[in-house]
DNA sequence: TGGATAAAATACAATAATGTTTGTTTTAAT
DNA sequence: ATTAAAACAAACATTATTGTATTTTATCCA
């Protein structure tokens, strides 16, 4: 029988130093990498002890493990952010400057610190099958919160979900990647140039899609 | 005063046992990742004693550098390998067929050994100093030797060039995207449809472009 | 052929990382 | 108020990892 949780000081405490490991182990991930994190370090992020911090967790996975659904929220969170924003700012219309301003708000996106933190896991989930457990449902359910903010902020794509799609998927895999290559180089690529192209398609796209609706009534 | 090297039975020894630690060292990265990845474990990968491997490298530091240029060498190779052959296939003509079989050798490419274990480097130098230090110029070489492969075996794009780079840049950051993103999910997202829109946009841009052209004439 | 050098293996020492155990302080409940 | 349990800290034991030193084996060259 699973004990009724109740609000009391303990749990508050227990919550906040639960947060406060996840929180210190992102920081660990972004300062360090994924590849030179250490329990230790963590609880030195932390400013907690090594033994408190394995009352909260039995072992380094558990802390790696329940990062991933933190990460996961996290980004959420900071994509609604970021989106929402833009979206205001653009209006409802499917314009040049509102996809601009989606394309920047992504890029943001895969340069904030939770993603990037997250990106660590995504490489350690290839060759760490405890990760890759509960990563892949996790991420299920990341681009299925994604496609509803999607379809309920840009309603101007209504009635052609493929083409918004594909192109949802363009925008997403183009900026992981510049997010991906800005690693291994130091200098800054054309972005603009490529930016500009991703509109231009998104446009077209959308005009041919929209086109073809009218010419079916 | 450097001595003259000859070509003598202990330098060719050394040789293999040197690709033979670089291999084994790829191999590493590939099977449990560069987190998990040691000299212990690179030492048994390649069959040989850690003091052995310690003769031909001084530290683990040494024989990471040294994995950015084996690989950065192989991936040169493996990237000319599939692309000629897609060329010779396809032919000197920008058409719709042409680009999907480059696309489906960048895919190639994105997904072979050598290129996921420099994926493994790339995420790796983010935090390392001592890696971003010798994978930036090697980056900037790769960047060089890609670009002007391109330039040789796609005579088509011709006069322009501007826009023959930007779907290059285009091509490549959606193709390490899909490649990077496939590693948090296992479903196999609709590649078919980003690869016929990639394939569009190519031919929408040429067009446009040498359409300019012949203008300006 | 024999001393010198290169390549490789083995043995050793020092450190770092993990997990566990034990102890201490603080809150909860009767 | 006292016992129980939660939250945290500190100390301990074990193993993993690295780097070095020593030893063995094979090749080079005078």
């Amino acid at each position: 029988m699973k004990q009724e949780k109740r609000e009391t000081w303990q749990s508050r405490k227990s919550d906040t130093t639960r947060i406060a490991v996840l929180e210190a182990a992102t920081q660990c991930y972004i300062k360090i990498g994924y590849a030179n994190t250490t329990v230790t370090k963590i609880a030195e992020e932390a400013q907690l002890s090594r033994g408190a911090m394995m009352y909260h967790f039995d072992d380094v996975q558990a802390i790696i493990v329940a990062s991933v659904g933190y990460l996961t929220e996290k980004r959420l969170q900071e994509y609604g952010t970021l989106l929402v924003k833009a979206e205001r700012e653009a209006g409802g219309r499917v314009t040049e400057e509102s996809l601009e301003m989606t394309i920047n708000a992504l890029w943001k996106f895969f340069h904030s610190r939770y993603h990037i933190a997250y990106q660590e896991l995504i490489v350690a989930a290839r060759t760490d099958e405890s990760i890759a457990k509960v990563m892949h449902p996790a991420q299920q359910e990341f681009d299925k919160r994604i496609a509803e903010h999607i379809r309920s902020h840009f309603p101007a794509w209504q009635g052609v979900e493929e083409v918004r799609e594909t192109i949802t998927e363009l925008y997403f895999y183009a900026l992981q990647g510049v997010s991906f290559f800005s690693l291994s180089t130091n200098k800054q690529p054309k972005i603009k140039r490529l930016f500009s192209l991703l509109v231009k398609t998104a446009l077209n796209e959308y005009a041919d899609a929209t086109a073809d609706i009218k010419e079916a009534n």
